[in-house]
DNA sequence: CCCCATTATGCAACAAGTTGCATAATAAGA
DNA sequence: TCTTATTATGCAACTTGTTGCATAATGGGG
């Protein structure tokens, strides 16, 4: 349960409309958090019922867009959940279960894949490492500031993972297959 | 659509039956893919529906585990998968919803959650550092003992940067919240 | 042998993600 | 002003993951 706490924190940070959100999903919040408009909407309808949030009227002269708000109780049930135990996700990745299946059944196009992946990967670690010199040229300032850091950091430190890993993996699968290697 | 091919993968390396793919699902394969009995068993079915996979008779003295294997069909599919372009999946992480939450709604008991994550990823680490120096004590001398080696590397990987990150993240989460810190 | 515990298999309901499709409202261009 | 393109909202079907529950077979112990 993670797109209903989601949309209340987006919508903590900045009440919006249910289009708003989606583009924030397709875009910073995207970085760690990832949602349909079709999601998005069917959840909005959930959290209203549940009055965790409420919409606003459309703006004069938009008239359609309804912005929505965050209620106390949703601000509430957002800090029950962000602060409950949560086990940790173990990591799923399917590169993980190609590289173990290309082991079984020998060569396949798979590092050309990879190859792709590690130019994928390099972009948007250069991306976040620019939005890091840009938004936090000094860490952060205040603590919400270093917590959004934080989460930046994240990315950064995952994409850096990947890269080194494509690499190790080009490494191993470039090589011939000789068996006494 | 990745269980099918794990299960694919799985039975290439080892014919076996499903409580035993249940078991290495808890276990081995389970460091980078898990699946319920339940999804093992539904999609059991469906893979032998497709032919790709073929049920064997109990063994003697078993007289209710099934074994199945791969037919040709099945691996010319997992092929096919193996080497076919596939998009980096986005880091997707709750723990960065609830940072971001956090740094919107002010101190919860997050701090003490990621202190116990901490713990259990480097019980992880260790736990994946052993099973490297026991199972791959050379590196790997084959390539596919080589791309083993290479997932349980990513595994080392992945626990070392939630160490870090969470190390960092307790860092954050542990100063007191100054204004113009 | 009998009884109880464990194991192997599997149905079912629900949640959440993915994809397709649709309508109405609004904006932009001619 | 009219027409077309774009945007905002949202229904629906399907897939895949999660959890609960169930039965029958097998194994182990008394």
């Amino acid at each position: 349960m993670s797109l209903p706490h989601a949309l209340l924190t987006a919508l903590l940070e900045r009440p919006c409309s249910g289009s708003e959100l989606a583009g924030r999903f397709d875009r910073s919040i995207g970085f760690f958090w990832q949602a349909t408009h079709q999601q998005i909407y069917r959840e909005l309808k959930r959290l209203e019922e549940l009055g965790w949030i409420t919409a606003l009227e459309p703006e004069a002269g938009r008239g359609r867009k309804r912005a929505y708000q965050v209620l106390p109780a949703g601000r509430e049930e957002l800090r029950r959940w962000t602060g409950e135990a949560q086990e940790p996700k173990p990591l799923r990745d399917e590169l993980m279960v190609r590289l173990r299946a290309e082991a079984v059944i020998g060569p396949t196009d798979l590092v050309r894949d990879i190859e792709s992946r590690l130019a994928q990967h390099l972009e948007k670690l250069a991306l976040y490492q620019e939005i890091e010199r840009r938004d936090f040229p000094d860490g952060g300032v205040t603590r919400q500031r270093e917590l959004q850091h934080l989460v930046l950091q994240a990315g950064v430190m995952a994409e850096t993972l990947w890269v080194d890993f494509c690499r190790k993996a080009i490494a191993v699968l470039s090589e011939a297959d000789v068996a006494t290697h």
